[in-house]
DNA sequence: CTAAGTGCAAAATGTTTGCATACTT
DNA sequence: AAGTATGCAAACATTTTGCACTTAG
């Protein structure tokens, strides 16, 4: 909802280019600082923040709002919709805080269903199953 | 979690007095602390936080996430509110904000399916799904 | 040259925590 | 009496913002 203007700079590269390399991956936005000052690169926070905020309005990356005390998390997406874009549902573990990443067909159908019968257009980007996982079950 | 509440206060049944009259809306811990400060009756935010926090546990309250930077949203369940203790799923528009209750055999495949074939766990009473609801696809 | 992006540090926000006091059981 | 809950304020963590400076077009 900004300016249409935008230019090529050579931090919102390199934040891509990481970005690409993290596919199927959650990272945080202080993930992405920690990696660069790693590098020797550096890019301010600050521009961090815009920049992956940019990335979202223009769908290359999501964001999911794990919780309300834990960071957003981002993932990669690509401008073509394909793998996790269309089918890529989280399952949040209350106990350990895992976060686990499902693709299946049988989960698709949860949105169908929601369209069909109860005319609900869901977004399962955002959409968090919250429960407890294998592990913390025993 | 942790500690389980054990002592009856006068705050907590004035908290779940007026989360009662809220049945159906969503309201934020601020919004809690505003109207009783109105009341004159003033509880202090962190108290509110804690017990929202344990209501929520119990299962008595929903916390709903819609975004990193609003405050959390809470609502009124109640534990013998016509069996949506165990039945009832929460739809979330992301446009009008506003929360639909779902009671739907179907939808309940979604535990079985999660625990059968990928061992989680599923807690519907946390879990809300979102989206935009009939209205606000118009 | 002009508009947009950057980076720093400071502010804003929502939530949690330490601790002494008050209340429940 | 023993163990919790409360309330205040200070601490926290994440994200945003103000502003001077740099850079892309």
């Amino acid at each position: 909802m900004e300016t249409h203007i935008k230019y090529k700079t050579k931090q919102r590269d390199i934040l891509i280019q990481y970005l690409e390399t993290k596919k199927g991956v959650h990272i945080t936005a202080n993930d992405v600082c920690e990696f660069l000052k790693k590098d020797g690169i550096a890019i301010g926070q600050a521009t961090v923040y815009r920049q992956l905020e940019r990335l979202v309005d223009e769908g290359v990356i999501s964001k999911y709002i794990i919780d309300a005390n834990s960071p957003a998390c981002f993932e990669y997406i690509g401008l073509e919709s394909h793998g996790c874009a269309e089918t890529c549902f989280h399952c949040k573990c209350e106990k350990c805080g895992k976060l686990i990443h499902l693709h299946c067909e049988e989960l698709n159908e949860i949105g169908e269903h929601l369209f069909r019968e109860h005319k609900f257009k869901l977004n399962s980007m955002r959409t968090v199953f919250y429960g407890v996982c294998d592990e913390c079950q025993k």
